[in-house]
DNA sequence: GCACTCTACTTGTCTAGACAAGCTGACGCA
DNA sequence: TGCGTCAGCTTGTCTAGACAAGTAGAGTGC
């Protein structure tokens, strides 16, 4: 994200940081409601006597951050904050662990090739029934199962997939370096585990669990499929908003 | 200087986009590895025929989006993309279910002064046995209840939170206007609702629930703590990622 | 009333040059 | 050998001016 140099450090702003962050105190004391119009870039050249790039550096982050909307021939104005978007970061489960300075080990339950079905080869742009690696690992967190990864494997981005051990290295590591640039989709949603997941994870078929399912593409072509099913007693996402 | 008289086409990319979308291109296709060097300004000066401030804006706005790293002295490095940061927009209820051509509404279960115990008087920055305004109101998305929305508000900051219509302002519209920024943490998790939520949301006791609790700070001072409810099974937040 | 043009203002972008600040390695000296 | 200095590279930033492109409003002619 786009960051003010540094926010706390005793050599003196850089100009443009200095108009940046005067920009950002007026506006959280709502000198400009949002909406309304800003001053433009010549007024505040004349304000603050710096020339107009360093105004336009200030007012052009400003933007990317969300706090204000520019329309060319219009002028600029101070954003309406009804979106709340924030930063969600989802680290690879076994840096999330050790981090927090517990053990990390996993359980290989199962990795082997298998027959695409029919949902599963649209997901992964595969024909029906083309072969497809499926591995199923639960991950403990100090012993404690936290996480039951089911996951699919498009077998042309990692043909050696099968042969990976994943007691050394997780798939999002070893998928990362396969396919170190891709998008992704996901979504977050409450529900109860499958019976084998409930097994696995020690848990209850009926405990709530927070269920992840992430697709990954890299250059338009599907890499992975995963499913990852959280106990919803064990296990948080946490964000942070702030403009 | 190379004089392009051709007049800028609507796909045209201004001049500093073309580089950061060559680059971007080629840092996809793995043309520099993550942690190696990449060419320095006046290189890519040279190759592209535009002047310096051009490329920085160009290798800034690729450093912001977190695709590559720069070190003053040093030189401009391929980013570790180990980290999957993603933004995970949450929108005011209200908006998000318009959006989606739904109908909204809501029931206004409880709008009342209470005092805050201790627990709640801590998250608030409030004394013990403060008055607190404490509102619990149910969303409903066709017709179906999809949120249950229990909140607590810091009466100084919004002195008249009683007396407002929440048929025709969701409390978050509300708290927008009179407090317009802030910061807020949130966590996310899977759980069961209470007694009391499950019956308000027309579900059992027994069903996974998606539960976020949002604290809201403004000028460092707390604004309102909120437990937000949402069946399993009807509510999914969704969100994407790409470098 | 309506459509047109013209103007003044806005933001969007590029340029060529300048100086500052930080790092690295080569050089010279004790 | 050990150490300080300095040249030469890097990125970080600012400037003054220029032109392009988009918008809104005033004025003009029908």
């Amino acid at each position: 994200m786009p960051s003010t140099p540094s926010p706390r450090r005793q050599t003196a702003l850089a100009p443009y940081g200095r108009v940046k962050q005067h920009l950002k105190t007026d506006l959280s004391q709502g000198r400009w409601p949002p909406g309304t119009l800003m001053p433009s870039e010549s007024e505040l050249v004349a304000q603050f006597g710096v020339s107009r790039m360093t105004i336009n550096r200030a007012l052009r982050e400003l933007q990317s951050e969300g706090l204000i909307d520019r329309v060319q021939g219009v002028g600029t104005f101070a954003a309406q904050l009804h979106r709340v978007s924030s930063t969600l970061t989802i680290r690879d489960l076994h840096e999330e662990i050790e981090a927090r300075g517990h053990r990390h080990h996993v359980e290989v339950k199962l990795v082997r090739e298998e027959r695409a079905s029919a949902g599963l080869a649209l997901q992964l742009g595969l024909a029906n029934d083309a072969p497809v690696y499926h591995s199923l690992i639960v991950h403990f967190d100090n012993g404690l199962p936290l996480q039951c990864e089911d996951r699919y494997v498009n077998p042309a981005w990692s043909p050696n997939y099968l042969s990976v051990d994943f007691s050394r290295t997780t798939p999002t590591q070893h998928l990362l370096e396969v396919a170190p640039w891709w998008e992704a989709q996901y979504t977050i949603d409450a529900s109860t585990p499958t019976t084998q997941e409930a097994e696995l994870l020690g848990i209850q078929a009926t405990d709530p669990c927070l269920v992840l399912v992430r697709r990954t593409v890299s250059h338009g072509v599907a890499v992975t499929l995963a499913r990852l099913v959280h106990p919803g007693t064990r296990y948080q996402l946490v964000g942070q908003f702030s403009p």
